[in-house]
DNA sequence: CTCTTTCTTTACCTTCAGGTACAGAACAAG
DNA sequence: CTTGTTCTGTACCTGAAGGTAAAGAAAGAG
């Protein structure tokens, strides 16, 4: 019962991730974001209690959707060297494309407020685990199928893979072509 | 002539980088710079003219410092691998001694003003570019030394190892101990 | 057709960001 | 010892951040 309300949450969430992956936490203001969603600002504090619960919100709207795909490409079935090709060149073609070179909206978060918001230091540690995790199994998955070196250590390669794309994503954000890029997911590759 | 400042700008400069290293340019308020600097508002405006360039002059100070620093040791004489090993291990040991984990300055900045300010994107960009150049000139001589396969590219490896040490220092902001960033150090330095 | 509940709108509030203005202080030159 | 110049301190200003309050609108319950 009640009125109900005269927008769906769940997109208001996805808006206002955009707003905070493209201007960061600090930079956002409510303003932003009833412009952005549409609605008045009575509204956007009765739905979401504040501009940071709404953030803490994105960010897990953004591990469900982006992270996860991610994890998702890399979890398929078949050779894993193609597939974590196909992984890194996608992140680096969506990072160049993208007109505003938001880059990763966890790395964003990470240098912005870990170590000032707990919570959200939490989630993107919780979202680079899980890359990891996702990154470590498709190796273990090669060294089964003989399709990478059974004598190198998984885990180490799989933290050094995580670094790699977290830095790429920076980079991406000030790359002026593809090429830096593309050597970076060449090189990685090569060594596997 | 006129009356003498009061206070050293090289040491105010120095004093802001702190200040915007820790909380990013958005976070930080003007009253935040006086507090540290230990001057008043008109001072500070009048030295510097706004945030904005005393950014800019925080920002070129930790180039000609901190980042520096990096681009000299990988530049010295000796052995490459041991030295590309202690400069990686230099970082990490940084990175996680310091208490509020500020990470670096050059990455916090390309996350949060890349596409925003032109002239700090430039900055970064080419902070990134020199020690991609000091890493492929220490890639190049351990070839030459027959300490690296000379058959490698040297370009593409320092491409991938700045990568890996920026998302290094990305991770460092969220990582709980040690291990995992020994881990990428490991994994990086065994595959050259 | 009222009552209750939930949402929307508009107005409003407090604090502070970011900066300016101006009067006075400290120098050097002449 | 005045004059011109540069620095300091205090006061002040405008706008907006982040949020609250109150009154009215839209639904279902009975």
């Amino acid at each position: 019962m009640g009125r109900p309300k005269q927008f769906d949450p769940e997109v208001a969430v996805d808006q206002a991730m955009g707003v905070f992956w493209r201007k960061g936490y600090a930079a956002t203001t409510p303003q932003d974001l009833v412009d952005e969603i549409g609605i008045g600002k009575g509204s956007l504090y009765h739905a979401f209690g504040s501009k940071h619960a709404l953030f803490e919100r994105a960010l897990e709207r953004y591990r469900d959707t982006q992270a996860y795909a991610l994890v998702e490409l890399l979890g398929r079935p078949g050779p894993v060297l193609p597939r974590l090709r196909a992984a890194l060149e996608a992140l680096v073609e969506m990072d160049l494309d993208d007109p505003v070179r938001k880059g990763c909206f966890a790395v964003n978060t990470a240098t912005e407020l870990a170590g000032v918001d707990a919570r959200s230091t939490e989630l993107v540690r919780a979202m680079f685990a899980r890359t990891e995790g996702a990154l470590r199994a498709a190796l273990e998955a090669g060294q089964r199928a003989g399709e990478i070196d059974a004598s190198r250590d998984a885990r180490a390669m799989a933290s050094m893979l995580l670094a790699t794309v977290i830095g790429m994503r920076v980079m991406a954000k000030t790359a002026d072509g593809p090429d830096q890029l593309n050597r970076v997911v060449n090189a990685a590759l090569s060594v596997l």
